[in-house]
DNA sequence: AACTATTTATAAGA
DNA sequence: TTCTTATAAATAGTT
């Protein structure tokens, strides 16, 4: 869409790449905000220009909604750990309701003293900082219990990195193996030979690859 | 871009805004992937629907370098969010001491009056609160970016071991492939052949795929 | 950073 | 769903 029909392919020029690449970022970071407004979806984009800066938009709160699906064991135990404070911060909230209308209750039945009040405000203060301080540990454990799980994430994407590079390796270093007349002839067969296949094969997929 | 103009807000028939999720998904999806061609960038995207569908773009291999890249900024954003708060921690901490050293020095010239405690107090629990709110907020940031970069470890963790099982398989299925003894005698060649093997494992390969 | 000629995406209709 | 088509939007090249 533009003076001239443009082919998908990477762009030479370094200029044009650059302005496209800052047109069609926005455009399509306006169309992931579109398409998660419009119809309700949960949306999460990064890009990475060629010099390694970043962009990003995702809708709603998060990607955990949008990966949520993907959650394993990890996952789950963050959900646990998230019903329990939910479980903990709705007791400290149940208490502290009860107890401003047990309290309410009283002061209409006395008629407002101001020591009964005295006792509630101070009541209300400690069910208050008891609260707080529930939050306060709460989430210092979840970010804890979050740092961790990043540490072994990390850890796990390195073996698997590190296992998949190796095998890489072992391919690359099979595409550039040289392979002398005598090697070759291993795999003259008779016609009609039934097959050892896997092992030809073998010897011919360093070649293939 | 239709027969009418389309307001940017939730679409209320389902029917329309499945079709709308469909088109504008596809479209997002394509826009994507241009971007990376064109632009030499990495992008990864996506998209959950209302129904909890999954669907994704990814360019290349380069999840790993989007997540480094994402992590990085993050950890960027998060200390520049760190010092902020601290700055704005500092600020309060210095305000709310000089407004506690006025209002006593007040307090010892006038011989403390009911009035300006109340205001004293009022300072105090305004400046409490807009901490603890300040507090709150930073901490929810921070388990916010934390399962952010959890569950992108996790994706993450979850290409590497589908590439790995991918490639696995496709070693396996060669392993068992079967080979008929007429194709093999077509790489018979006479000892000392000089290789032409690019032909041969042309040829191969036909049965291979 | 603006401007437009065009291309592209897509909303509504079939 | 899929296709068609009128129209809105995005954007390539230009200034």
């Amino acid at each position: 869409m533009g003076r001239k029909k443009l082919e998908i392919k990477p762009i030479e020029n370094k200029s044009s790449r650059q302005v496209t690449f800052s047109k069609r970022r926005n455009g399509l970071i306006e169309k992931a905000r579109q398409l998660s407004v419009l119809c309700d979806a949960s949306v999460a984009l990064l890009v990475v220009s060629a010099s390694g800066k970043l962009y990003s938009f995702s809708s709603g709160v998060n990607l955990v909604k949008i990966l949520d699906r993907y959650g394993k064991q990890h996952g789950d135990d963050l959900k646990a750990l998230d019903r329990q404070s939910k479980a903990l911060d709705c007791g400290s909230h149940h208490e502290l309701l009860e107890l401003v209308e047990s309290k309410l209750e009283e002061s209409n039945v006395d008629n407002v003293s101001v020591g009964s009040l005295v006792q509630l405000e101070e009541h209300l203060e400690n069910a208050l900082s008891v609260t707080r301080a529930r939050k306060t540990e709460l989430m210092l454990k979840l970010v804890e219990n979050l740092k961790e799980k990043e540490k072994l994430l990390e850890e796990e994407n390195h073996v698997l990195a590190s296992q998949m590079e190796k095998s890489n390796l072992v391919r690359a270093e099979a595409d550039y193996m040289e392979v002398s007349p005598g090697q070759i002839s291993d795999i003259n067969l008779p016609r009609g030979t039934v097959l050892p296949v896997a092992v030809e094969l073998e010897a011919f997929s360093q070649e293939i690859t």
